[in-house]
DNA sequence: CTGAAAGCGCTAACAC
DNA sequence: GTGTTAGCGCTTTCAG
């Protein structure tokens, strides 16, 4: 690589001159700013990042933890993240905790020394089982900012980008409701987590305090590693009444439709399905899935401005949390 | 952030003692490392990795630069990469090329500049289409090690990971013709890519060594952009005598799938379909789609220890070229 | 055994 | 206008 000094040697200057004339100070005449800038471009001379960095403590850059790249959700808040890094200048250093509260220390505790500027991140599964935070409250006394986003922690007092969980399921029950539904089943592989909570307590709450609906509330959940066609196989098996269905993860809903469409279920004639589901999967089926559908690019891009401005303001004003409104997607699978 | 120096005036001792002692040199008395990494620890002190990469010119980070993560090849790719990279004691920078040249280009100068050892990456679409990959040759040329995984380009004489594409779709359009097939037809959206053209020969090629089979060649393209569904509706349309179908792209086969059930063909006693798919998809159908199935996560691995490898030994030995085996994996879409 | 000093590449205050 | 110097945090000779 080539550094500022070499410039200097082959110039005859010294290295802070090199150095300013690069950044057009008007300390230089112009005559030389021209030279060095020539030189510079002919030998594709680059900033040494790292020196920069040490210089200025100051990385650019930010480091994203996602409990699973392979769940098309994360993956594609990633996806925004990035591409709004990106635009601001900033670069991300990728970890992915599969879902392990370990992992999670680990990648916290290894790019928390002047790696990363700051950190945008989603809690693991087993940390948020296991409700215990301070490995991500030690690295915010460190001063260094966190975003969390989609799954959070009220034990967390930091920026967190949302979605309205509790209100995008009360809203989807209250449709399915609307259209005279009888038997509505929750299905949720997700019931660990904060955001899986939340939207079940939106079904059961849209279910009691709607007067005229009788059936008892029946939540399906299933654990994460465990097969998510043989639950729904014994649903229909056992439940010949349900004419409803919610599925609070991204994939369960796919696979209701396309078991209840095996099973000759008239969809959506006698049986709705709601899924909290990406475009993605539209293509998969038919009829197409209507969906509970998160902005995830918003959530990715609500989360860099946040932590940018974190970053810019070193002022402490209190934590933020901003909600991304979800949309109520109606498609096929619903009247 | 706690550094060499304040642990030094603490302990009264000198920075260079510290530094000795945390890293265990006989040059200084056990009682000294004891103080010293007992203190460190009280302090929670983590050595500054910009300074230490800097001084070292090694930052043990590695450049990822990806076509797209919203393809799930791609997204289950850079989760393997990022595993054994932190295995190796190694964090990733992700960039995401967005199949654009420009993208590619300005990802590699950002992080040429000491951010990082070396790169592993796959060539966008826009860069194959244009077979202009100078940009790359330039990283190369500065004697910055790459890594090219999948989607690779002869005019690139650099470590590569790729699969036996023409010999994966060799052997499955052989495996539909075993099944006494008389139409088969391939259906591909990555028509423009290296891969693609690798898997379309191996299929024509198997058509036409094989004596008894007297249909035309049919290749079904898409492009990136247009829709899956319509081409595969128009496909079924216009060709009614098809009964074997090899999709080469990760998604088609489960569209071809879904829309050759909705017609009620019967898979696969009167039409075999092989996808080009990951696990993923298969919870989305019944019958199970067969696949060519690729080990994606030894492909990142393999990059990665490629690129280790080369970060290690110095020493310019000849490019390497891994071929990871593909499988063909027989399940309900096939007899 | 411990410390002083140089240097990785860069910036910026302060001379001249 | 240009150069000198100090310093970001660390490692590593070389002296003591």
């Amino acid at each position: 690589m080539v550094t500022l000094k070499q410039l200097a040697e082959q110039l005859n200057v010294s290295v802070s001159t090199v150095s300013k004339a690069l950044h057009d100070s008007d300390e230089i005449s112009p005559d030389t700013i021209e030279r060095v800038k020539a030189l510079a471009k002919f030998l594709n001379y680059k900033p040494n990042k790292l020196a920069v960095s040490l210089k200025n403590s100051k990385t650019n850059t930010i480091g994203v933890i996602i409990p699973n790249i392979l769940n098309h959700f994360f993956a594609k808040a990633l996806f925004a993240i990035e591409q709004e890094a990106t635009k601001h200048g900033y670069n991300i250093i990728t970890c992915v905790s599969n879902e392990t509260r370990e992992k999670e220390i680990n990648s916290l505790q290894l790019l928390s020394n002047g790696s990363v500027d700051g950190f945008i991140m989603s809690i693991a599964e087993e940390t948020q089982i296991a409700n215990s935070i301070d490995h991500i409250n030690d690295i915010i006394n460190q001063n260094v900012p966190i975003v969390l986003f989609d799954r959070v922690s009220d034990k967390i007092s930091t920026d967190k980008v949302i979605i309205d969980d509790f209100d995008a399921a009360y809203q989807a029950t209250k449709y399915l409701i609307s259209e005279g539904r009888k038997h509505i089943v929750l299905i949720s592989n997700i019931d660990e987590l904060s955001v899986g909570k939340l939207r079940t307590n939106g079904y059961l709450e849209a279910l009691s305090n709607t007067n005229d609906y009788k059936s008892e509330a029946l939540v399906v959940t299933i654990k994460r590693q465990a097969s998510i066609e043989d639950h729904i196989d014994k649903l229909f098996a056992e439940h010949k009444s349900i004419d409803g269905i919610i599925a609070i993860d991204n994939t369960s809903g796919v696979v209701a439709l396309q078991k209840a469409l095996k099973l000759n279920y008239n969809v959506p004639e006698n049986l709705s399905i709601i899924g909290f589901s990406d475009e993605n999967v539209l293509q998969f089926t038919d009829p197409k899935l209507s969906t509970i559908s998160q902005h995830t690019l918003d959530i990715g891009k609500t989360s860099v401005e946040l932590l940018i401005n974190r970053l810019i303001n070193k002022t402490s004003t209190a934590p933020i949390t901003k909600v991304i409104k979800t949309n109520l997607q109606l498609r096929g699978t619903t009247k």
